[in-house]
Formats: structure tokens, C-alpha cells, sequence
DNA sequence: AGCACGTTCACGTGGCGTGAGGGTCC
DNA sequence: AGGACCCTCACGCCACGTGAACGTGC
């Protein structure tokens, strides 16, 4: 939650067990975007770090080099980004379907003859 | 649609206008994966062509190494797939909604009281 | 004053495209 | 018999990680 730059480079590069050089070419292929204090000093927050290792992972244990990373870390972006909307898009189903169950029982009750008493909801939703 | 294997490889490499060599090395990776004539012969496809094309644009356009365009192939892949279930579930969602209604409107027929004839569905259903 | 930061340049390694050599199939 | 296929090996280039040199900030 708390994501402040907090880390300069040596300890950053200590943390996931890179060279800083290495976080600098990083940075210059615009992987990571690390703040900067008034005096230019490179400040990595904890969400820095966690991009520095999956770049991390993508390139030595997968073998990407760098172009590679970009377009992986855009498009599981983009995956990422649909799998939300999926998840939104199915409550939406459950939800509208019972406002609609909702809107009618109250219709029922307006309309319904006075012999005729309104069944159960359970007796007449045949979808599970 | 007709997707058989019909090119070999000069023929193929000609297409997309790579050496044969890199052909052989992007199978070899398992990037591609033509068939062969009972001679040991590759055959390519019209989609083995396809994908060619796209290793090409990955690769001499994005600048991608090989292990870069497996993961970009791969990814992609995964997002046409859910964006498959995105619309399976849109569609899902309108097709529930309705099949509630028709379910009440036949409902209504049964139940309603004859000095009390059913609303017209537009004037309450109230969400968008 | 000293140490870690900044940038730029140089070097080594490895991936990848391409060509050559030699064998096999139609 | 010739040409295009097969495979393996070799070479060159470029990306990338790393170190050095040198200047700057705390």
C-alpha cells in the first residue's frame, strides 16, 4: 500500500541482486521509472523492486532480452487488466439477474389477483 | 479455412521473404512447427506462413530474441482466449436477463387479475 | 574529505542470422 | 544427373551485462 521511493540504487541493486549499472540500462530502456531526490539521486520504491525482479526473472531464467521484457510486461498488463473486467462482467450477471427477480416480485405484489397468491420464487426459476 | 501443408521451405521463405536457414532454426525453437513429406521434406501451411510473418514483425520490427517472441506468442494466445470468454459471458449476460423476463411475463399471464391487466415491460423495467 | 551517486565509454559473452560443406531424395 | 532438400559447423554482428574513468552531491 505504502509505495514511496525510499531506496537508492546500491540497495535496490543489493535487494534483488543486480548491478547497479545493470538498473541504470534499466531505467534508460524505460523498464523502470525510478523518482529522482532534488539531487538527482535515483530513489526506487517497493513496486520498483518487484519490476526489477520480474524483469529479473524474464531475462535470466526465460532468456528475453530487453524487447522482449517490454512487450511481456504489456501485454500481461493488458491480461491483467481483462481478467478484471471478466471478474466485473460476472457479478453484473448475478446482479442483474436477481434486480430483475427483485423488480418483479414487487410487481407481483402490485398486480396480483387476491385469490391468486404469488408462488414461491424457488417454485419458478427453473436456471440454476 | 483450407489449411494444408504446401509450401517447402524455399518457397516458404520466399513468401515472407527470410532465409531458409532462419526458417530452419525458428523450428528448431519450436516457433514454428511444419509438416514434413514422407521424403523428411518440410511443408508449410498457410497458417505456418502466418505465424512466420509474425515472428518476423517481433523480431526484426519490435526486436524481440526468440525466447521473447515463445512468451509474446504465448500471451497473446492466452488473451484471444479470454477475450473469447468475454463475449461468451457478455453475451451470457444478455440472454439470462431476458430468459428471467419471458420466464415472469408467462408467469404474469397465470396469476394476473383480469380487472388488473399487466404493464406494458418497458414501463418497469427501470435500469438502463 | 570521502564515499556513493551521476554519466559515458570500453570490453566480453552469447544469441541469431547467414553462408559453406557434405549427404540424401526425387 | 542435377537441383533442392536435409543437417552441422563456422563466422560476424549486435545486445546486454559489467567494469573503469571521471565528475558531482551529501
Amino acid at each position: 500500500m505504502d509505495d514511496r521511493p525510499r531506496y537508492m540504487i546500491s540497495v535496490a541493486a543489493d535487494l534483488v541482486d543486480m548491478h547497479p549499472q545493470t538498473l541504470r540500462l534499466y531505467e534508460q530502456k524505460g523498464l523502470v521509472r525510478p523518482k529522482r531526490t532534488a539531487g538527482n539521486t535515483r530513489l526506487y520504491s517497493e513496486r520498483d523492486v518487484e519490476r526489477l525482479r520480474l524483469v529479473q526473472r524474464l531475462t535470466t531464467e526465460l532468456g528475453l532480452n530487453l524487447a522482449g521484457v517490454e512487450q511481456v510486461l504489456r501485454l500481461e498488463d493488458q491480461l491483467q487488466r481483462m481478467q478484471r473486467r471478466l471478474e466485473r462482467l460476472e457479478r453484473e450477471l448475478r446482479d442483474r439477474v436477481e434486480a430483475v427477480h427483485k423488480q418483479y416480485r414487487r410487481e407481483l405484489v402490485l398486480y396480483r389477483s387476491p385469490s391468486h397468491p404469488v408462488p414461491r420464487r424457488s417454485q419458478w426459476t427453473s436456471t440454476s
